[in-house]
Order: C-alpha cells, then sequence, then structure tokens
DNA sequence: CAGTGGTCTAGACCACAAG
DNA sequence: TTGTGGTCTAGACCACTGG
C-alpha cells in the first residue's frame, strides 16, 4: 500500500473523486472544509479550493458559502458539444469538403421568427438557403434567416462563392446562442436536396445566435439521414 | 467616458472579452502576456490567468506555453447539455411523472452491443424496456442493457417499483460516458409505445457508462414526437 | 453573528515548446 | 536557450448566508 502523495490540484480533484467514486463521501454527505482538507492533504488552502471548484463545475459536488460542501444528490451530467464549423468537421473525416448555394433572398420572416429573433415588424431578412457536401453527396441542408440591420455588411458579400457561416464567425462576433436538437421528417423538398427518401429521419439543429441583445442570425441545419452527433464526458 | 476598473477576476474577463469583440484584438491576434496585462489592469498576474482561462475555456482564446495566448480562428462553440433524470425533467415543466416497466429479461446481447460495451462472449446482460409518461401520456421509452458482471446487486431490485437509472445513479457511480444524438423513424413497435404514428421522426439519445474500464449500462431513449432538447451559450 | 467559500496578492518555481 | 503559461504558497480580506 503506498502512500497518498499530493503535489497539485489534478491530486486533490482524483482524491476527492475517489471518495465520491468509492461512497466513502456519500450522496448528500457533508465534506470537510477547505482549510481542513488543506491540511489533510498539506497543501495550501488555494490547492483545494482550485480542485474543489472543478469537481463541483463538473456537477459531483454542492457548494455554499457558510452551508459548506456537500456531495450532490443529482448528479446532474453535463455533457459538452463542440460545435465545429462544417468544412472543418467533413475535413476531419478525411471527406471532401464542397459548398452550394440553392437561394438568396430578401424577405420578410415569418411571425413566428420575427418573435424568435425578436425583430420589429417590417424589418428585412437576408434568407440564405445552401447545401453542404462531403466527398459530393449531400451532408447537411442550411436554412438562413439573418439580420440585416445588425449585419448590414453581409449584404454585399458573394455567398455563392463564400458561405455565410464563415463569413458571420469572422466578422459578426456574438455572445450568447440558442440552441435547439430535434428530428424531423422529410418532406419532398428537404429530401431532394439531401438525396433522402421522403419520411426518412433527419436529424436537426436550430440555433440563434445574439450580441448581447441583438439577434444576428438563426439557422437551421437539417442533417443527411443516418447522421450522428457524439459527445464524451 | 469613464475610467476602465478592474477589481476582480470578472472584471478582467469582460474587458478581455470586450476586446475581442469589439475587434480591438482581432481573431489570430496574439494578445499582450499575461505579466504585461497584470501591469496594464493593475492587478495581480494570478487574476489575469485566472480571467484567461477562463476565456479559453469558453473556447474564444487559444493558449500556448511560450507561444502565448491568441485569439481563436476558429471559435468552436462549446454548448453544454445538461443531461437530467427524467424524473426532474417532466416534474420541471409542472406535469406528473410515472414509470411503467414494460419488459425485463437477463439475455445475451447482440454482437454490436457486445462490442460498444467491451463484454466478453457469452456474457449475460440484463435488458430493461420501461416507459416513463408525463401527465399519462408517454414522454420517453428507455431500451437498456445493464452488464451483471459490473453491478450484480441490480438483479435482486424490484424494478417495476423502482427505476433502472434512478437505482443506478445512487448505486453504480461512472467515471465516463458516451453520448450519442441521432434522429430514427417510427416502426410499429416503438410507435405503440410512445403513441405515435408509424414513420414520425423520433429523436433519440443513446448513452453508454463506464467506471473506469468497465462498461455498466448501454440506454437508448427514444422520445415522443416532436420532442426538443435545447441548450444555451 | 460567525463560519464558509470566493478571491486577491506577491513572489516563487516549474513545464513546456518555439526558435 | 529562454519566454510563456501553469501552478503552488501563505496570508489576507471579503461576501454571503445559515443558525
Amino acid at each position: 500500500m503506498r502512500a497518498l502523495e499530493i503535489n497539485n490540484w489534478q491530486d486533490v480533484q482524483s482524491e476527492v473523486l475517489n471518495r465520491i467514486n468509492s461512497r466513502i463521501w456519500k450522496p448528500g454527505d457533508l465534506i470537510p472544509n477547505e482549510a481542513d482538507l488543506a491540511i489533510e492533504f498539506g497543501c495550501a488552502r488555494a490547492t483545494v479550493n482550485r480542485a474543489l471548484r472543478s469537481v463541483a463545475q463538473a456537477g459531483f459536488l454542492d457548494r455554499r458559502r457558510k452551508a459548506g460542501t456537500r456531495v450532490a444528490t443529482n448528479p446532474v451530467r453535463k455533457a459538452i458539444l463542440s460545435i465545429p464549423i462544417i468544412r472543418q468537421e467533413i475535413e476531419d473525416k478525411n471527406q471532401t469538403y464542397s459548398y452550394a448555394l440553392i437561394s438568396r433572398n430578401l424577405r420578410e420572416p415569418s411571425i413566428s421568427l420575427r418573435a424568435q429573433m425578436k425583430l420589429n415588424a417590417n424589418s428585412k431578412c437576408l434568407h440564405v438557403v445552401a447545401l453542404y457536401l462531403a466527398d459530393g453527396r449531400p451532408y447537411v441542408c442550411e436554412d438562413r434567416w439573418v439580420n440585416t440591420v445588425a449585419v448590414p455588411e453581409l449584404l454585399k458579400v458573394d455567398l455563392s462563392a463564400e458561405n455565410a457561416n464563415e463569413w458571420l464567425v469572422q466578422n459578426a462576433p456574438f455572445t450568447r446562442g440558442d440552441f435547439t436538437f430535434s428530428a424531423r421528417s422529410a418532406d419532398a423538398e428537404v429530401a431532394g436536396r439531401l438525396d433522402a427518401k421522403i419520411c426518412d429521419a433527419l436529424f436537426e439543429i436550430q440555433r440563434t445566435t445574439w450580441n448581447e441583445v441583438t439577434a444576428i442570425t438563426t439557422v437551421t441545419l437539417t442533417y443527411h439521414p443516418g447522421y450522428r452527433m457524439q459527445t464524451r464526458i
């Protein structure tokens, strides 16, 4: 049996996780305070603090001033999803990326979209539909509405050459985003675009991005049949 | 114009985000090192470090020893998904939670499942199918395989009274999980369970959880038609 | 009120990796 | 080789909140 040796905050973290894991500290238990743990582990309180903050952020501990630190009873699992640029996602699979603009119009958004993006009445949006292909096969269809008040420069961009997403990433920073993941059935239109059968189940992501209080863009990505989004915690 | 006042790491963080946002520091730019920023902001380097680490974790900065800190060119957006306990998810919507066990068998898993869970040949799994209801309407169908070698105690549990997920959360800690999100069409069996029409598109989450190197359980959650998973960054 | 976590500071040493 | 971020430490004060 080897003695426990603590040299850094990662060591503290794994010791804490071990105690939770092996049920030395059970769900709901109050664990010793930072000062006591620092003495036990032979390190500074700041080091214990760093470790406990990290474990708490992962959802395994609940911390409150004065009340102390408890092992979480409902370990809410948090999965971190990386939302990559589509070009990268395709190239990471060693497939050839290509892009085709389907349509580009200036028009009024629907009422529900106007509500979601909190736009004024009469405001026009740039509506862009495009297709991303991997090795020449349809990968994902993008249906995008851009608030032209927030990003007027986009109107001058040639979207058949450069795709709207990459232009926006470079030129229109955002501070906040709402994401919705869902499943939908292919209708005739989207089935045609994605080379799917009518009634195929398609994975869909809708995302609205904001710069403080102004909506920049709402985009719906409809993936080819069989697409899977994966992550790990 | 008010003077910039920095009192804590959150202030440093928002000033940094402002500079990225307002393109004072552009994508790809090298920003000053921690020591210089500490002088500029009139605070300790540790405070700057805390702020920059936080911004980097959010994906807006790339940091490398010796190479310094750069504004990310590909701001990979990271969405944090909370995976709640189903009971909570339903109760949070002020709906009535209920649960029904559909089947419970000890049997051999399919070859693909055996591969995914890295099980030996001949190993038997507990296969549990159950339905969760919100206000009496089908909410999500759970199809679960449990590695009985890892969690033999579950065999003694009455799963018609207590659902497997909550028992496992309390009694079988895990250290790692793989998640897959996808869309599928309803076949006759699942349509019947979820009160859906055949061919409806259904949102599906598959999750395999591990304790170090041992697979605990693989569960597929198939949600009712129209289900949406939402998050925000 | 008083105990807890949250944070700041100044200084120090270390690990990494670019040149 | 050397500049950069990564981290530790000891001590201090503060903010919150439970009792």
